[in-house]
DNA sequence: TTGACAATTGAATATGTGTTCAACTATAAT
DNA sequence: ATTATAGTTGAACACATATTCAATTGTCAA
């Protein structure tokens, strides 16, 4: 089974297996979803995040604390932190002049245990 | 508890809760596998990636069957491979001029599941 | 209300990265 | 051997993104 592909698309192949590519056209997920899963995983692919989300995962901090931790400036870290709460993965909760930041639910250490799960190998 | 860091670090900050921030260095993970972890999750941070790796998880396909799929170049579809392959993420093996790829492991479509829960949420 | 400090923000910069393009290798068929 | 096709590769380009810097906000203490 070949077939020539549409001549507008970008693929530049000759000779295809249809029946393969539509049976996993038909399984495929949705494109958003596939685009939210991707965005989803590039936060967790920045060391500055991991850390801070290992961090937290220990203790709740104020991002002083971070900054000291990770030896950062307070603004870098606040901007990475902009991300992770964007992301819904850290929540936080002001008190006084401190603000302290803690993972937003067990789904977080579960991923990062299951990726340091398969690094372990 | 307040200490003032050291000046030549690169943290801006006056006060630091000191025993929190020790405790949670203590549980730490090393940083070369804070990398690891995070290179790791880099790879799934794409969503060409991601979508070739959920296709792969449904049928073994070729570079061409990919690049019809996702309607991209061979070459793009084949430097993504790669970037796959050196993760250790997907094999392929030759059949004449085929080259057919497939997941490594289990552990793949473990982590691509993980993160599927965590969204539909 | 004034001063000090925690934290955030936006713009600028520097670095990283995905796709394109062209050249190349490997296999199969004639 | 020659031709055609599958696949890879390296360099160039365009875009994304992490950190820096300076300015600003919010809270507390004097």
């Amino acid at each position: 089974m070949a077939i020539v592909p549409d001549k507008n698309s970008v693929c530049d192949c000759d000779v295809i297996h249809t029946e393969i590519v539509d049976d996993t056209r038909s399984k495929l997920i949705e494109d958003t979803k596939i685009y939210e899963l991707a965005d989803f995983f590039k936060v967790f692919g920045d060391s500055t995040r991991v850390k801070i989300l290992l961090a937290l995962d220990k203790n709740e901090m104020c991002v002083c604390d971070l900054a000291f931790l990770l030896d950062m400036t307070k603004s870098a870290v606040s901007h990475q932190l902009k991300v992770l709460r964007t992301s819904k993965l850290v929540r936080c909760r002001r008190d006084g002049k401190n603000i302290f930041y803690s993972l937003a639910d067990d789904h977080v250490s579960d991923i990062l245990e299951k990726g340091l799960e398969h690094i372990d190998e």
